[in-house]
DNA sequence: TCTTGAACCTCTAGTCACTAGAGGAATTAC
DNA sequence: GTAATTCCTCTAGTGACTAGAGGTTCAAGA
């Protein structure tokens, strides 16, 4: 039987926020000893995580219970499954190209001003969403 | 002078999202009629639309905060903004790169089970973090 | 001028996934 | 036996909004 800090130690997932989980009920309450201090066993442990494992993927904590519920299914139900982790890939996907063009944008911002001149144009004025800074340094206000 | 709804469609903000800026500080009150509305310049749009963009790029409110605070800066000042930028390129890499090898491993899971077979295995065990599904077909619990 | 419907107001509370802290009890190591 | 560590519950805070209730104001047409 395993303490809850052992638990947190073993999986990377804080204590808070394994009773968080036991709260919304994606951890069954484990037992407890005398002195009503929860002690898990090597299921809990597994269970932990899987989950730990699906929200390092992405998948909210609402998909996670939904996938735990298929425990045991077969035939349709696993289709279940199988849209939730197409969907996440396709989300996924869209957010990598998102955040690509935005790297594209942000590394412009950071070359655009060196810190060696002193006026306040090109930073901020990218930041602002201008594609170059031209003309005189107006300001932002 | 605009109303806040004219803002919002031009920023594609929305309307609680503006008095929220308001209320954390980003925005200044504006002016109101004798109704009571709030009516707004080009000072203020122009400060949303930078706001706006700001937030696409990802930048944390109080970050953007700080920038709003530079505007005029100069010399040295600026060197904050450029900080700013760096941060947040470093920062976009990183999740960058983290996404896409999770991107490879929700590919490899949502290949793992095409729903024709009717066993837990692959999808639910790709899900726990295993490799690959080998041996008996051991449910998750 | 009146009326009607859209847009606006404030305020509270909810979302998601935690995280931190207070104040106190249990367990473990020596 | 005692001291250090770990654990308990509970409340409240985080970030960045979003939704809804219940009521007021504005703008355009008849």
């Amino acid at each position: 039987m395993f303490s809850i800090g052992y638990l947190s130690r073993h999986t990377q997932v804080k204590i808070p926020t394994i009773r968080f989980y036991e709260d919304k009920g994606l951890l069954p309450r484990p037992d407890r000893t005398a002195g009503n201090q929860r002690r898990y066993d090597d299921t809990a442990l597994k269970r932990l995580i899987f989950i730990r494992h699906c929200r390092d993927l992405g998948l909210p904590l609402t998909d996670i219970e939904g996938l735990l519920s298929l425990e045991g299914a077969s035939g349709r139900d696993l289709n279940q499954a199988h849209e939730i982790a197409e969907r996440q890939l396709a989300d996924l996907r869209d957010r990598i190209s998102r955040l690509r063009s935005l790297e594209a944008e942000l590394s412009r911002i950071s070359k655009a001003c060196d810190g060696k001149h002193d006026h306040v144009c090109a930073v901020l004025h990218a930041f602002g969403g201008h594609s170059e800074c031209a003309g005189p340094h107006t300001h932002l206000k």
